[in-house]
DNA sequence: GTTTATACTTGACTTTTGTTAGTTAATACT
DNA sequence: AGTATTAACTAACAAAAGTCAAGTATAAAC
């Protein structure tokens, strides 16, 4: 029975997705290096291009910018199971937008974007699930998007709830705020409101 | 000199990305079929997997579905130079949520995406091609979010303006509305207000 | 453990956006 | 051309979200 270290909780992940053969599960072993952040560390920084993408063992991380007044905008929240990284910005290898940063301490595994390259030309199993996993941030992002769009501020924060119950045990509630679209002050008001 | 037919219009537009060889040209010309369809047409069905992508010659093009009270929501408006299609549901050929409709009449260039695939597997500079174009997808997607969290109505109609001077006289404000995120009257008092 | 700083909440008010209903303008039909 | 139909605009009001300025709770620092 497989020991639950993280690179044997990455390879259970993938198995979700695609097929692996002995040679894949060496491949992936080689390619991954195991990483602990304490938290609100800035692991990737804006204006730099992205080193690595991260799966996510424990904790939740965020990726922000800050905008013409200086404040933080919180673009993206995420935590086990699951990948991270500012996507667009990896996959061009250019200069990033956003920060990465640990909210909560991290257990994470890094791969760079040439080992990432040659993992997926080795293995087909792993480029099948590598666009897999890059077709999946272009349905969240529509998704969003429509989310944004369409649902008032109560109804996105409700779906977040539904979505990610623990979310608020671990995360500031202005970072969620922001991540919604909307002020702190909405947030508190509107968590008052649905908590009776 | 290149004639302005629609296949020397989509390959110049190629060109501006990869190089292409002779046989890639061959290839491509080969691949994509020319059609043109009248204004307010259904090209693509929700509920159906997305048969073809399609590169705009000419003409406006939207996806839409209906929400839980009917009402139509615009999540995508397109114009030359450019390809649209349900990008989640074609690549993974699965059924969209999305209706593709032409706005105006529209002369289009379109591909299925078994033609693609065997394209993409001939010509490596079609592989890059179609990725540029995915992570294009992803990157709009990313920014579209970013302002439906953070911009106010009429910072995004301006926005939308400065991008796409010529989209009024081409497309419904009703249609905008939605894809703006906002109510048709909202649109109306903004642009009146913007206006003075 | 007390103090200090930070995060979160609350309330009063303003601004923005949605709603409803009526009017005008544009388009389609015969 | 004249009528029917639909799209777009307007105005008055309601609701939602933002702003500002407190206050309270929570966590960090000493």
């Amino acid at each position: 029975m497989a020991e639950e270290s993280p690179i044997n909780k990455l390879l259970a992940f993938i198995k979700t997705r695609v097929n692996l053969t002995e040679d894949d599960v060496r491949l992936i072993d080689d390619s991954f290096e195991p990483v602990l952040f304490p938290k609100n560390r800035i692991i990737e920084e804006q204006e730099v291009v992205p080193k690595y993408i991260y799966y996510i063992i424990s904790g939740y991380l965020r990726l922000f910018h800050y905008n013409d007044h200086g404040d933080e905008i919180t673009s993206h929240i995420n935590c086990p199971p699951g990948f991270i990284t500012s996507y667009s910005s990896f996959i061009n290898q250019k200069k990033s937008t956003e920060n990465l940063e640990s909210i909560t301490e991290s257990e994470l595994l890094r791969i760079t974007k040439k080992n990432l390259d040659r993992l997926t030309l080795k293995s087909t199993a792993m480029k099948d699930f590598s666009i897999s996993i890059f077709q999946q941030s272009i349905e969240y992002n529509e998704n969003r998007s429509k989310e944004l769009a369409t649902l008032t501020a109560e109804q996105r924060y409700r779906k977040l709830m539904v979505n990610f119950p623990d979310i608020l045990h671990n995360v500031p509630v202005a970072y969620i705020a922001s991540f919604l679209g909307m002020k702190p002050e909405s947030l508190s008001r509107i968590r008052r409101k649905v908590a009776n």
